[in-house]
DNA sequence: ACGATCGATAACAAATATGTTATCATATTA
DNA sequence: TAATATGATAACATATTTGTTATCGATCGT
């Protein structure tokens, strides 16, 4: 019988439309987006997790479960942490990708 | 004493930050923009409610409560209803607006 | 060594979204 | 008229996020 793919990349997976669904990838993707931008914009501008929270109004533990991708998060607890980042979000057509 | 407005219009009531911060601004034109398209796209695709249930995974009842405004939706919730109507989220600067 | 701050996380309560099932009034159409 | 499909919504159960409080190990600077 074939041998077993058993290690392959994240790309890979990510790929693969037997693992991941289209949808699943599109989320995925944009929870990365999300936390390379929320941590290098709160980073950038000198925030730690609790300032961040505290200008925000979501608390240090919502946030820190956000940044290590712990949660799904409601959109208006992204538009609250987003704001002060200098941030927002956007519908946009599928094709623009 | 000053005569105090009682009617304006949503215009007026949405850029008076006495009422309206700019977070919950960005996260209501968001919702508008968000029923606009979903609306328009399942229509204009000749899909009902339930059709789109069918399709999308997520059950009618949310998204008679998505596109009535009755709910702040999940990123997830919001990624399995745009993906068949063609449209997916973006994280752009704020700026850019 | 000490104190302060960091992000991560545990445990539980509270809030909210979503699922489930059913029904309603309305519009459409045979 | 009768049958059907629609979106909205009620009521309740379930799932998940978020808040709350506290603590942990790690890191940095004194």
């Amino acid at each position: 019988m074939a041998d077993k793919k058993v290690i392959d990349t994240f790309s890979d997976y990510m790929n693969d439309e037997t693992r991941v669904s289209p949808v699943e990838r599109e989320r995925i993707n944009f929870e990365i987006s999300l936390i390379g931008k929320m941590i290098e914009a709160r980073e950038e501008k000198g925030l730690s997790q609790r300032e961040l929270a505290e200008i925000s109004g979501v608390k240090q533990p919502a946030i820190a479960r956000l940044e290590s991708m712990k949660s799904t998060p409601q959109i208006d607890t992204l538009f609250k942490v987003l704001h002060p980042l200098g941030y927002t979000i956007e519908i946009v057509p599928l094709q623009r990708r």
